[in-house]
DNA sequence: ACCGTCATGTCAGTGACTGACATCAGTCTA
DNA sequence: TAGACTGATGTCAGTCACTGACATGACGGT
């Protein structure tokens, strides 16, 4: 046996979705997590950022993925297509384990800094899929309002998804959301 | 004479602008900006609940002025367009104070902390439009996505008419963006 | 003259986050 | 195999955002 029990990380990541959920996020310290977890303070701070990257550090590879997807796509599929077609194939990471995301989900819409922390991740995520877009060759600010229709429609079918009353396909609701958006906005 | 100076709301909102600009927003202490307008930072936070918010009471106002614009619209308006003019009726609010308008987004975007802030004041009036919409008789999600799909348009010519290089006017940048978004998505 | 209000000051406290340094099991190297 | 090295953790002191409780004193009204 090591000095130290393993996966300090994941176990510090289990303490605070825990705490989180019971008390709310804002009567939480990190002390306390540390607690949980059997380390201390210092130690949480040395694996996140601040408390509330605790629950973001997932953020970079559904990025990596939205990203890899779009620079895949058929050279034929239009930019909306190639984003949406992305976000459909990321479903099943978030299919897998529906209530762990649910719990967070709910975790994240009860607490203002939590949400303002969730829709930076969702903009870095769309920088990230417009520079990819550009790299297919689409301009801006094509390349840009692409990408954050993507994310809006995105933003609706997953808020669709983790509603208790539904229990359809992610990847379906985004088709469907896209139908809604371009039905809405009119287009050319 | 009075007992204080008069306008300390003022005075404070000056002195944080002066200073995150000199030093940026992470160097400067909410006593720094205090002293600078000859108060306490226990009076600071009597008027801004965060060291941010200074940067963005007039939120509100934005908001309720849009909010009216959606809700008056001629009736004949679709929902995107009565959205974007709603945007369009905004413009002199900035175009009166553009090179104000101009530090305070160099501020901004010059630290992640205040993007965040930034990015959920937008989410906000997001809401308040798709509310707005409702009130119309529009119908969801086709409310969400045209108040998000209006979002995306103006944060697009905002950021366009912020650029150096350009010298049009807000609202036709918005115009603009909305024809771009509109070839984007394909549409019906 | 008196009283209540209200913006501000004062002060003590909590908690997020940081830098500097200590510890020590496991590993590598002479 | 002794000793140096590494890397994750602990310890500690410090800064700063933010809050609650209470004090102050000019002003306006009675």
């Amino acid at each position: 046996m090591g000095r130290w029990e393993p996966d300090s990380r994941g176990r510090l990541e289990q303490a605070a979705l825990a705490l989180y959920a019971e008390r709310g996020y804002e009567n939480t310290t990190v002390a306390e997590i540390a607690a949980r977890a059997g380390l201390t303070e210092r130690t949480f701070f040395r694996h996140f950022a601040d408390k509330r990257e605790v629950l973001f550090w997932g953020a970079p590879t559904l990025e990596a993925l939205l990203v890899g997807a779009v620079e895949t796509a058929p050279e034929s599929a239009s930019p909306i297509d190639a984003v949406v077609a992305a976000f459909e194939a990321a479903g099943p990471l978030f299919q897998e384990r529906r209530d762990g995301a649910r719990q967070r989900q709910r975790v994240i819409d009860a607490n203002a800094e939590l949400r303002e922390r969730e829709l930076i991740k969702l903009a870095s995520l769309g920088s990230a899929i417009a520079a990819a877009l550009r790299r297919r060759g689409v301009a801006d600010p094509a390349a840009t309002l692409t990408a954050e229709a993507g994310i809006a429609i995105f933003r609706v079918a997953f808020a669709r998804w983790v509603s208790d009353s539904e229990s359809r396909e992610l990847a379906e609701l985004i088709r469907e959301s896209l139908g809604d958006l371009q039905a809405v906005t009119g287009g050319r």
